[in-house]
DNA sequence: GTGAGGCCCCTTTTT
DNA sequence: GGGGCCTCAC
């Protein structure tokens, strides 16, 4: 089958071409990463280096792993099924299906998501009577994810302080909880294969001597426990491929552990670095700003992207009134590309935070403009399809509490948050699950609670023996989800969304019957799992799978986040303000602005040809009007290759653009001639912008935004201010 | 037990 | 400004 080798470049073939020892490889943005990583794979088949199960390739999302498969199955003369590739999660999921019983787990348990999982937190809370206000479930949550992802239980941490004590034992009794339960959350999934790995030697030999070649994609975001994991399965000496580039690390406050590059290289005795500098993607232009931006972090293994391709167009850089102007100007802009030709899905509006789309999508709607806001609420995690997954998830797991409660009272059916805590209590007095404690209930309780446990029986009864995506519809139907929406004034989307469920279960099906690859039918280790179990795994390992409106021809909206992998022929980076972005609250932390840096090289090098950079002098921010100064981004991205669309304009009158302050100088009365929004300079600490003004004559103070330098309030009768 | 209004918070979030 | 969550009144 075709590799062809010569149509790569010196680096990219000494990479795929290396020899069977670890190798790290630093790929920058565009520099064909995935080809370099796939090609590598048919590389080592081809050439009889290693066999398909001898490979492990693992990734971060769905996206890279499915994208991955595919390139493969073009490359080789089989398909490429036999091979271990998917995501860390997918993976481990895997692992614990085929060894559940080594593992501790039911072969059918379920996976949290983020949702299910603060929920479950907060069960725990309650359960041992913690206090939400001193100990708040959404920090549990983020304690208990972070320890995971460090590898350590509940046992295993010293307590720094009262409150990580309260902590550990409120994790301790969540992974309790959750074993009792028979659910995993996702840092579990990564947390238990390890520990498989790690105490059980046979296992551990077992797949250590099958992966000949590991292959890691986005390695800078892994965290310390996928880390270790990769180690225990590269212990039989298997070559470990590392493809990933520090620049573009931007998921610390995830636990990505960016060192684990250089823990690589020393602990793996890496002896070769290919660096892929050369760009595919960006006009010179681009290039240099996005270049120019990241040689101001510290902390680099270093690399500088090059291209071939001409300087192309220079930035343009615009300056904006207000967030609506901001907003008003990318419309204006993105139709002027439309017209020029570029598809509308090759252009894309990029954001830091997703408080920021909604202005955009407005001036957009208005405009008639089609677009497509990415993130935001996946499928899988929409109220009424986990609603229904519950349901689906009680056929085949009766004991699983987190979903009886979700829907115990689901469409309402007289089971209160009283009736359940009874039976919660029961259930714990009894040490049995919510459905059997059902038994130990009476009266009026027992009976409605009988009812519904009633109908969970029927509806297995029921479905027992029908497709998946007939099991799914008929127990949308007969659970009385369906009659409920209906009835609902604003159900239709709802309605409509339990439809596309049905679709998703027949669309997996038939995928299913194809690979295998879920129910584990195509593997020889473990048992394979019923359709059903595999639904609701793939459901809550690749929850954002199922959007719609997919390839439609729209315009793209996204947090610089969500864009990173991907690349368009123009992009628009909204919001270059400090304070937003970089954002105020990263500044506080260590090296926080680095990785703000990193995050807005990501979104520059996200553009093939045009790029535009804007920021608002003024933005709505928490129903507040605030005024902000240009990103000091901005200011490290060399004049040459900017054009300023608008140059910075006069200030307008100030009748023009009356601001709204939090607390106004009285009106009609500026302090001491100073108005809030006026720009004005001060000997000490430069260029700011008013925000705010209090009392008037010798009294006279002005609160002034100076950027790196701070907020400061200032008596204009001592302090030097001028108007800039 | 249920629904409506008030209160609080508010970066990013591949799985 | 707005969404999620909780409390309070029926």
């Amino acid at each position: 089958m075709a590799l062809h080798l010569e149509q790569l470049n010196p680096e990219q073939l000494a990479a795929v071409t290396a020899p069977d020892e670890h190798l790290l490889v630093l790929a920058g943005a565009g520099s064909g990463k995935t080809r370099v990583l796939t090609t590598r794979i048919a590389w080592l088949v081809n050439s009889g280096r290693v066999s398909p199960a001898g490979v492990l390739a693992v990734t971060f999302t769905n996206k890279a792993a499915r994208e991955m498969y595919v390139r493969l199955a073009a490359m080789l003369a089989f398909d490429p099924r036999g091979m271990w590739i998917g995501t860390f999660h997918g993976l481990a999921n895997r692992m614990l299906r085929a060894h559940h019983r080594e593992a501790g787990l039911p072969r059918e348990f379920q996976i949290l998501d983020a949702q299910d999982q603060l929920a479950a937190v907060k069960r725990v809370l309650r359960a041992l009577g913690a206090d939400p206000e001193r100990d708040s479930p959404r920090e549990v949550q983020a304690y208990i994810n972070a320890r995971k992802e460090e590898g350590l239980r509940a046992g295993e941490i010293a307590p720094a302080d009262a409150r990580e004590r309260r902590w550990i034992e409120l994790y301790a009794a969540y992974d309790e909880q959750c074993r009792r339960e028979g659910v995993a959350d996702f840092a579990e999934l990564l947390l238990a294969s390890y520990e498989l790995l790690a105490r059980n030697a046979l296992l551990r030999e077992h797949y250590a001597a099958r992966f000949r070649h590991i292959l890691v994609d986005e390695f800078q975001d892994t965290n310390r426990l996928q880390y270790r994991w990769l180690k225990l399965l590269a212990s039989g000496g298997a070559a470990v491929f590392a493809v990933g580039d520090d620049d573009q690390s931007i998921y610390r406050f995830r636990g990505a552990h960016v060192g684990n590059m250089a823990d690589f290289e020393r602990e793996f005795g890496v002896r070769r670095l290919v660096r892929l500098e050369r760009n595919y993607r960006s006009h010179g232009n681009i290039l240099a700003a996005a270049n120019a931006l990241i040689a101001r972090n510290r902390h680099r293994l270093g690399k500088n992207l090059w291209t071939e391709a001409g300087a192309g167009e220079p930035l343009v850089v615009y300056e904006a009134e207000s967030d609506a102007e901001e907003a008003a100007f990318v419309v204006e802009q993105a139709q002027a590309l439309a017209r020029s030709g570029v598809p509308l899905s090759a252009i894309a509006v990029l954001y830091r935070s997703n408080a920021q789309s909604r202005v955009i999508e407005h001036a957009l709607f208005t405009a008639g403009l089609p677009y497509r806001v990415y993130g935001g609420l996946r499928f899988f995690e929409r109220a009424e399809v986990k609603h229904a997954l519950a349901y689906l998830r009680l056929l085949a797991h009766p004991g699983d509490d987190a979903a009886f409660l979700r829907v115990a009272n689901f469409p309402p059916r007289g089971i209160g948050a009283r009736t359940l805590e009874v039976l919660a209590d029961a259930a714990r007095a009894r040490g049995e699950s919510l459905w059997q404690a059902v038994e130990a209930l009476e009266g009026r309780a027992r009976q409605a609670l009988g009812a519904f446990r009633d109908l969970v029986v029927r509806l297995r009864a029921e479905t027992a023996g029908l497709a998946l995506a007939e099991q799914v519809a008929h127990v949308i139907a007969a659970s009385g989800l369906e009659a409920h929406y209906r009835a609902e004034r604003e159900g239709a989307e709802r309605l409509e969304n339990l439809g596309e469920l049905v679709n998703a279960a027949a669309t997996f099906a038939a995928e299913e019957r194809a690979s295998g690859l879920a129910t584990g039918a195509g593997d020889p280790e473990g048992e394979a799992l019923d359709p059903l179990n595999a639904f609701l795994a793939h459901a809550a390992l690749e929850a954002g799978e199922h959007q719609a409106g997919e390839g439609r021809e729209a315009l793209q909206l996204m947090t610089v986040h969500a864009a990173k992998g991907l690349e368009f022929d123009a992009v628009f980076l909204a919001g270059l303000e400090d304070g937003l972005f970089p954002h105020e609250q990263s500044l506080a932390e260590r090296d926080g602005l680095e990785e703000e840096r990193r995050l807005a090289y990501v979104a520059i090098t996200r553009a093939r040809h045009r790029l535009y950079l804007s920021y608002a002098r003024t933005r709505m921010l928490h129903g507040q009007t605030r005024y902000a100064l240009p990103s000091r981004f901005l200011d490290e991205i060399p004049p040459g290759l900017v054009r300023w669309l608008a140059p910075r304009r006069p200030e307008p009158a100030p009748a023009a653009r009356a601001p709204q302050a939090r607390r106004p100088a009285r009106a009609g009365a500026p302090a001491g001639g100073f108005r809030v929004g006026q720009s004005v300079v001060h000997p000490k600490f430069g260029a700011g912008v008013i925000v705010d003004a209090e009392g008037d004559g010798a009294e006279a103070r002005v609160q002034v935004n100076f950027g790196r330098e701070g907020v400061k309030w200032l008596a204009v009768a001592v302090a030097k201010l001028e108007p800039a």
